[in-house]
DNA sequence: GGTTAATACGACATAGTGCGTCGCATGAGA
DNA sequence: TCTCATGCGACGCACTATGTCGTATTAACC
């Protein structure tokens, strides 16, 4: 029975079966694909070939023709059709979310995105909404701090690894050795850290589980074996342990009461620390904030960061920590900086 | 003249011009658009019609009838093809984008992205990296503040008003007044902080440009009356001089020498703040960054947040406000916390 | 309330095209 | 050299897409 939209859907299904650069599939495996997929897929092998010659000549698709068979891909990834087509409104929140992520992400992740920003740009560029680039700004936390570039390979091999279960060979430049050293990895997950990405893993035949920055890695090889996991190995709990010292992760909540500023105060008031977040303005003046919040070294840092702006009243322990971390920060600066 | 499978693009054709679910086309104004897009277009009106109600057998759009026009729209905004078909790679990084984005979007922003994420959790979740959830995490900076939520209907029509010029009319409730009041805004532009969404607007007859958080309005209409922008008016400026006292976006960068904790300087190897940062260890073991970096407020909070592991060498005018800033800490936190 | 414009939709005839089938050419592997 | 797999040209037919016309319904306007 053939009527267009039959036809348009099997098209699409067709187009979507077609992979992506790098990748390619023969005529036959496309249709045994679809035909699996969907068991109505009842067409034969010729029209299939007709419909990937029709299409080729409207969509960014080829064949490579090795001997007599011929092995499609997508030209170009970034041309990119969807339905229903994307929405300004939803161009614009591409956009942002570009900006936004630019400082956070590793460059080879945000990369694998960058056909939805284009997308999105192109939209933008021509409809009125081109001139929101000057209409929306972000004012960020914290300085933009330069994420450090990784390999697009080694990215890729390490997605893989992780993917496919397999032991991922590497150079492996560590901070304390210049020279690199070939490494064999067992990957166990990821952690990203501010914009760093950190491959967990444990070397070739040692038991203990370390972390491995993507953007030292390089010249990496997927070997065949298949990488094992660590009895009992979990990636949250390792996280905490591992991290201990640096961003630990506390599991319980703590009851924080602090006195805040009037500007940290309308500051909160808008972004809330947790659902049971009070604020509560006292007779002297003082307005106090009260939260249950995670016990986490990231706590600490956002409080810090106010300086004299906040005071953290209770519990005691945490105030005793802000007490001596002011106490060494005042005698740091009491004394002459050294040249 | 009917060409050899036109049609069947023609369907492709009208499928990306019918629009996602609140938003919704005339029968008409679909067949005007490819029209004018394609001139090749020559279809009667009734083919239109027809093509409209084929595909939407097969593809999740309808028509809702006013009267005696249909409006065409996709039901399930969630049900999203693309091409080429997302990769799994693809739908990780998506997955990851998501994360990030969570703690520093809108709601309503982040929303319009759902259809994105949620394609990438439905790809992953059949393939061996649904597994990832339990694979990838992200160590963030900072507690989770919870966005205060925007309504729907006002996040549309801010973004429309800006997009089309118009004026936008909504009750504010300001922070000071407990009760709303009905204002007409001049759209200017948007400016995101942390998770708060902000219209720069000027309110109806008033000369003075202000800020307007998108989660305190409510009842937006959308009026006839095209906005104008006061002459000369540019967001970026205005941003600096508006938002001079909270976060200062100085334009000229300084000089800035630190001495930093081990931990702080191997944080700062991987993630540098400036292209010209260079890290010396000093023969007393202190650790001395120096970098050109933007004098701004954001920069004083990160640092700050780092406590007495890092100390403002110069420039001196910084220092003395760290100094000032840990006498003024030290001095809080030595009186007995009041209950 | 009457009139007009716009839109949807049913019916019908016809052209022309998508699809299956067949057969041949070509390249790879045994 | 033989065999198998794939691509591709050709052919014929069924059937569907399309234009046209007429009618019903609604909104808008005077």
């Amino acid at each position: 029975m053939r009527k267009a939209v039959d036809t348009v859907f099997r098209y699409l299904a067709v187009l979507q079966c077609v992979p992506a650069h790098p990748a390619r599939k023969t005529t036959t495996r496309i249709l045994a694909e679809l035909r699996e997929k969907d068991p109505e897929f009842n067409v034969s092998a010729r029209s299939m070939q007709r419909s990937l010659e029709q299409l080729s000549a409207r969509f960014p698709i080829t064949c490579e023709t090795v001997g007599r068979t011929n092995h499609w891909y997508w030209i170009d990834s970034h041309a990119m059709t969807q339905l229903p087509a994307m929405t300004e409104h939803t161009a614009f929140a591409l956009r942002l979310a570009n900006e936004y992520l630019r400082p956070l992400m590793p460059p080879a992740t945000l990369r694998l995105l960058d056909s939805y920003f284009n997308h999105a740009n192109r939209l933008l560029k021509g409809s009125a909404l081109g001139r929101w680039a000057n209409r929306a700004r972000i004012v960020a936390r914290g300085p933009l701090l330069t994420p450090p570039p990784v390999k697009e390979d080694v990215q890729r091999a390490a997605y893989n690894a992780l993917l496919n279960d397999r032991l991922l060979e590497i150079n492996y430049r560590s901070r304390s050795q210049q020279r690199s050293q070939r490494v064999a990895l067992n990957p166990l997950g990821l952690v990203f850290r501010e914009t760093v990405a950190y491959l967990v893993a444990s070397a070739w035949h040692y038991p203990d589980v370390r972390h491995y920055a993507l953007h030292r890695m390089s010249k990496p090889r997927l070997l065949d074996q298949p990488a094992g996991t660590p009895p009992g190995f979990r990636l949250a709990s390792h996280i905490r342990d591992e991290l201990r010292f640096s961003y630990p992760l506390a599991s319980g909540n703590i009851p924080l009461r602090a006195a805040v500023s009037p500007e940290v105060a309308e500051h909160l008031a808008e972004r809330r620390l947790s659902g049971d977040q009070r604020i509560a303005r006292h007779a002297d003046g003082r307005i106090v904030v009260e939260a249950s919040v995670a016990n986490t070294q990231e706590l600490r840092w956002w409080l810090l960061g106010f300086g004299s702006a906040v005071e953290v009243l209770s519990p005691a322990s945490l105030r005793e920590e802000f007490a001596a971390q002011s106490r060494a920060m005042q005698a740091m600066y009491e004394t002459e900086a050294p040249s």
